[in-house]
Parts: structure tokens; C-alpha cells; sequence
DNA sequence: GATTGCAAGAAAGTCAGACAATCGGCTTGA
DNA sequence: TCAAGCCGATTGTCTGACTTTCTTGCAATC
């Protein structure tokens, strides 16, 4: 009998990673929204079974990062102004409120935490690369929202804030919204260091409302 | 040519019908907190295939309706009171928030359906039907989030509130919780009737932070 | 008697291939 | 020119297979 060699070379894709390729694709903008999803070309493109990709999409389905209309198939969702702009009103609300909640309550190692990432956040503001401004400026909105007492407040925040990253991106790359932005995240990592909660709560509120605003008017002009 | 017989009996399973066959299945309690799904038998029990239930159970996991431990398949989470607690807490500030909302643009034709599911619950109310209670009491919530102007806060709460179905469902049961639920939800009717948003905004904490309250009670009795 | 180790069975993870149902576009005919 | 119908592309779903991993029960050892 030969001997078993067992030359195992590449353990079988394992499927959790497929989503998370997937769902950094689409992050990355490798997708034009309303753009259709060919199962069979993503099957050979990420190397894995028809079967187990359709467990992939059905996942981003239910995260609403893609959209699947029966016997049409996968397509990236166009996000239309008026649910970007309901996106961004909750966005308010959680955000406000994790904000609050952490001025009360952060430890001395989870500040120096944000801290940190306020730094890189400013780094990749005067810089032009807007992916790692957004990046850095997720690391920041995570920071405060792991950290506000609440999983479910960051579970939902996640969700919402995935659904409008195409936004984020293009609207960071806006003339002057990275240095804004960094002088208002600034005010909320204050507040927060100070304990002082209503002030962490109305910085907040204004970053988002001011986000908002020049998600609009990123829209308006390149759409 | 012969005649087209078409004697398609069962037009092969509609997989959409399968993920509510198995959400309504969850809601009922039909399966212990805990306890394993196995696919072999959910797919006799459904009459469909394993790669379509495995979808189906995708799309609950993604919705956090069931857990998917590598190797160990699907299961009903075991909700923590700690989880359960910040889920009330979210929930409470979208219910404000869609409370307020409503208090101020609710139209005429809404209002009385609102009033209308009101008086569903007050009838399930004086009954001894716990799950009518949750069935009408939700009815309730959901006019008063589709009517919010976002239905993205709409959508948030339907996630969230499916969650804790199973507690709300025992909770219900409290002796005189559907009584006082009752009496919360008129205030809340009353508020919204009148178009006064902050008089809204507090019936519609109160009744959170009640039901909250009572979840816990039924949670450290029952359990 | 308790603990560890092993082996057999159960169940999940993944794949390949197949076929029907459906949609969209293109051709053809009036 | 427009409508009807056909055809290709793509999805929805199934069967059946295989490997890997976990569980459980039994046995052997300390």
C-alpha cells in the first residue's frame, strides 16, 4: 500500500472569509452601486462552490449590503438620499448617546486608546488618502462606542455605518471636510476626557449633523 | 402534440418561505434557548435540501435569530440578562425618538389604525392569550415606527424587538403586566393623538422602562 | 474508583454536477 | 414600426458524495 501522504495543501476555503472578502470588496468600492453580482464569476473569482457562496451572499442580504431579487439575482443596493439621510439620523441618535455614556464612565487606558487613534486620525487627514481617513475615523467612532456600556448600541452603529461607507468616502474627499472633521472629533475626544457628558453628547451631535451635510452636498455635485 | 399536463404538485419549495417558516418557529418558542438545530432533521422536517436550509440559516444568523459555531452548527442563543438589558436600552431610544416623530406628523387615517390596534391589544388584554398580547402589542409599535418618517428606526426596531420575543412573551404573562401595558400604551396613543411630542417621548419611555423592568422580573422568577 | 486515551458514530463543511424556471434581449413576421 | 415568440444567460433548487471535526461511550491504566 502506497503511504498516505496526506499532501494537504490548501485546507478546503474556508467560508467565513468569503464574507469578509466579499463584504471588503464592496467597502472598497469594487462595485458599482445597482451593479448585478454573477454568482458563477464570483465562484471562480474567490475560488469556492456555488452552494457555499450563495451562504455568503445570503448573510451580506440580511446585513443589506447587497440586495437579492428573486431570479434576478445579487446586485449592490443604490442608496437613495432619503434612507442615507434616515441612516444618518440614527446614526445621530446612537451616537449621541455612546458618546454620553462614555464621557461617564471610559477608563484612563480606553482614553489613551482614542487618543491614539484621534492622532492617527489626524495624520491621515493631512494626507490625501481618503480610505485611511475614513479607516481612522471608524477606529475613533469604535473606540467610543465599545466603550459606552452598551454591545447592542455598537452591534447596530456598525451595521448602519457599513450601509453608507460609499458615502463617507467621497465625502471625506471633499475640499477641507478631512480638517473639519478632525477639529470636531477633536471637541468630542475633549468632552469625553473631561467626563463631561453634555458636552461629549452636543459635540457629537454636531459631527454627525456636519457629516451628514457634506455627505449631501458630495452627492448633489457628483452623483 | 399531447396536452401540457403540468402537473407540477409542489412548485419546488420557495426558499423565502422556509427563513419565515423558521422565524415564526423561533418567536413560538417552539425550540429551548440552548439547544441544538440539526440540519438533517430540520431538512425532513421542512422537506427541503441541505444547501437551502443552510441559506435560510444564514440569513437567522446574520439577524442574530441563531447562532453558527464552526463545527458545531446552528442553535438558539441563550439570551443574557446583560444583552437583554442593552437591547432594552436601544430600544428605548428608538421608541422615543419614533414616538416624538409621530406625535407630529402622524395623519388622520394612521391615527385610527393606531387606535384600532389599541383596542386589538385591549381585548387580547383581558384575555389569558399571551401571544395574541405580543401579536397585538407589536402591531402597535409598528404603525407607530412606519409612521416615524425614517424606516431605517423601523427597521432597527424590528431587529431588535425579535430578539427578545421570547422574553416579552413571559413577561406578558406577569399577573396584571397586560393591564398596566395596557394603560401605558393608552397614554401613549393619547400623546400622539394630541400632537404632543414631549408628552409622547415620556409615555413611550416609561412604557419601555416598565416592560424592561417586568422582563426582569419574569427572567429571575422563571428562570 | 477515577481519569485518561481511543475508536466509532454523528453531524457539519464543502464540493461537483445537474436540471427546471425565469428573465431579458434579439430575431422574425405582420 | 411594433408585437410575438424564441434563445441564451442566470438563478433556484436538488441529489449525492466526501472530508473534517466533534461527541460519546468504552476500555485500559494508574
Amino acid at each position: 500500500m502506497p503511504p498516505d501522504l496526506n499532501l494537504r495543501i490548501s485546507p478546503r476555503t474556508v467560508q467565513r472569509e468569503t464574507v469578509d472578502k466579499l463584504r471588503l470588496a464592496i467597502f472598497s468600492g469594487l462595485f458599482q452601486p445597482g451593479s448585478r453580482l454573477i454568482e458563477s464569476q464570483l465562484c471562480t473569482q474567490l475560488g469556492i462552490s456555488r452552494p457555499s457562496l450563495r451562504e455568503a451572499l445570503r448573510s451580506l442580504e440580511a446585513e443589506r449590503l447587497i440586495e437579492i431579487v428573486p431570479n434576478r439575482g445579487p446586485s449592490i443596493p443604490a442608496l437613495s438620499w432619503e434612507v442615507a439621510t434616515a441612516i444618518y439620523e440614527v446614526r445621530e441618535l446612537l451616537e449621541v448617546e455612546a458618546a454620553g455614556r462614555c464621557a461617564l464612565r471610559i477608563s484612563p487606558e480606553q482614553l489613551r486608546e482614542l487618543e491614539k487613534s484621534l492622532s492617527a486620525f489626524e495624520e491621515a487627514a493631512s494626507s490625501n488618502d481618503s480610505l485611511a481617513q475614513v479607516m481612522t475615523a471608524a477606529d475613533f467612532y469604535s473606540i467610543i462606542l465599545a466603550n459606552c456600556g452598551n454591545p447592542i448600541l455598537e452591534e447596530v452603529h456598525r451595521g448602519l455605518v457599513a450601509r453608507i461607507s460609499f458615502f463617507r468616502g467621497r465625502s471625506m474627499s471633499l475640499d477641507g471636510r478631512a480638517q473639519s472633521s478632525l477639529a470636531e472629533m477633536r471637541e468630542i475626544f475633549e468632552s469625553i476626557a473631561a467626563g463631561d457628558e453634555k458636552a461629549a453628547r452636543k459635540a457629537s451631535k454636531q459631527h454627525v449633523l456636519k457629516a451628514k451635510a457634506a455627505a449631501k452636498i458630495s452627492m448633489d455635485s457628483g452623483l
